[in-house]
DNA sequence: TTGGAAATATAGCATTGGCTACATTTCTGT
DNA sequence: ACAGAAATGTAGCCAATGCTATATTTCCAA
C-alpha cells in the first residue's frame, strides 16, 4: 500500500517523470501569450508600418483593454515598447522571438500538412500546438519534410 | 490608410479568420487543466484503487492545495466525486474525458515517433499538444498511422 | 489506545487574462 | 478650426491557477 517508493523506474538514472512534463508544459502555457503577441505585432508592422492596440485586439478577439494589458506586460518583460496613444513596436528581443515563433508555426504546419491533415484543420490546430513544440522536435520535423520534398 | 476592409479575403465564403484560431486556442487552454486531471485520476485508480489529493499533486508537480482546488472545480462540473478527507472518484463523464485524453496522447505519441521524434521528446511534447489536435487532425493521425504499420 | 506523523482542508495572497464602463486623446471631414 | 468619431487609456470586477501558512482529520505504530 505505500505508494513512496514505486515512483523510480527500471532504470535508476536520470528520468523524466510525470511531474517534469507537466511543470513544462505549464511554463509554456505561460509564455504562450508571448509569443503569439509578437509573432501578431510582427506581422501587423510588416503591413502596415506599426501595430495598433484595436487591430492586434481585433485579430486576436479579445477587446482592447485585454490587448492594452497584455502589451503593457509585453513593455514589462523588454519585449516591446510604446508611447501613450501610439502604436507599439517591438524590441530586439521582441522581435527575435517573433521570427523563431513564425518559424517554428509555419513548421508545424507543413509537417501537419505533410501527414494528411486538411490545411484549414492544419492551420487552426497549429495555433496552439506550435507552442509546445521543443527544439528537439523541431529538428525531427525538419528531417522529416526535408527528407521528403 | 483604412485597415477596415483589408481583412475580407480573396474568397467571401465561411472563411477562418485569425481571431476564430485563438479564440479556439484559448477555449482549448481552459478546459487542458481538466483533462489533464481527469486523465491522471484514471491512472491513480486503476493503479491504486482510488486518487489520493497528495498523489495527484506530486504526480503533477503542484502542492496539494492547488491539487485540492483543481478537484473542487472538477466536482463543480460533474467530473468527479469525493468525501472529505478520501480519495477522489471520477463520474462518468469524467471517466469518459479520461478515455478520450489517453487515446489521443497515445496517439500524439505515435505520431511523433513516426515522424522521427526521439521517445523521450515526443511524451515531453505530446503532454501540451495533445490538448490541440482535433478530431480532424486525429483522424489523419489515425490514417497516417493505419497506412504504414 | 493513544500520540505523533501523514493526509487533507481551508484561509488568504498574487498574478494572469478576460470583461464592461468610463475618461481621455487623436483623427478627420466639413 | 472644430465637433463628432475613433482610438487609446484606466479603473474595477471576476475566475482560474498557482503559492504559503495554518487548521483539522485520519492513520499507524509503540
Amino acid at each position: 500500500m505505500s505508494r513512496d517508493e514505486l515512483a523510480p523506474g527500471p532504470e535508476t538514472t536520470t528520468e523524466t517523470t510525470d511531474a517534469d512534463r507537466f511543470t513544462n508544459a505549464r511554463a509554456i502555457r505561460s509564455t504562450a501569450l508571448f509569443e503569439d503577441y509578437t509573432e501578431l505585432i510582427a506581422d501587423l508592422t510588416e503591413e502596415f508600418g506599426e501595430a495598433r492596440i484595436t487591430d492586434i485586439a481585433r485579430r486576436l478577439g479579445v477587446t482592447h483593454p485585454t490587448a492594452n494589458k497584455a502589451v503593457l506586460r509585453l513593455k514589462r518583460e523588454g519585449l516591446a515598447i510604446s508611447r501613450p496613444y501610439r502604436g507599439v513596436f517591438l524590441t530586439e528581443a521582441g522581435a527575435a522571438m517573433a521570427r523563431e515563433v513564425k518559424a517554428r508555426h509555419r513548421l508545424v504546419v507543413r509537417l501537419l500538412i505533410a501527414v494528411g491533415v486538411p490545411p484549414e484543420a492544419a492551420e487552426m490546430d497549429a495555433e496552439g500546438i506550435e507552442h509546445y513544440v521543443s527544439e528537439t522536435t523541431l529538428k525531427a520535423f525538419e528531417a522529416y519534410l526535408g527528407g521528403r520534398d
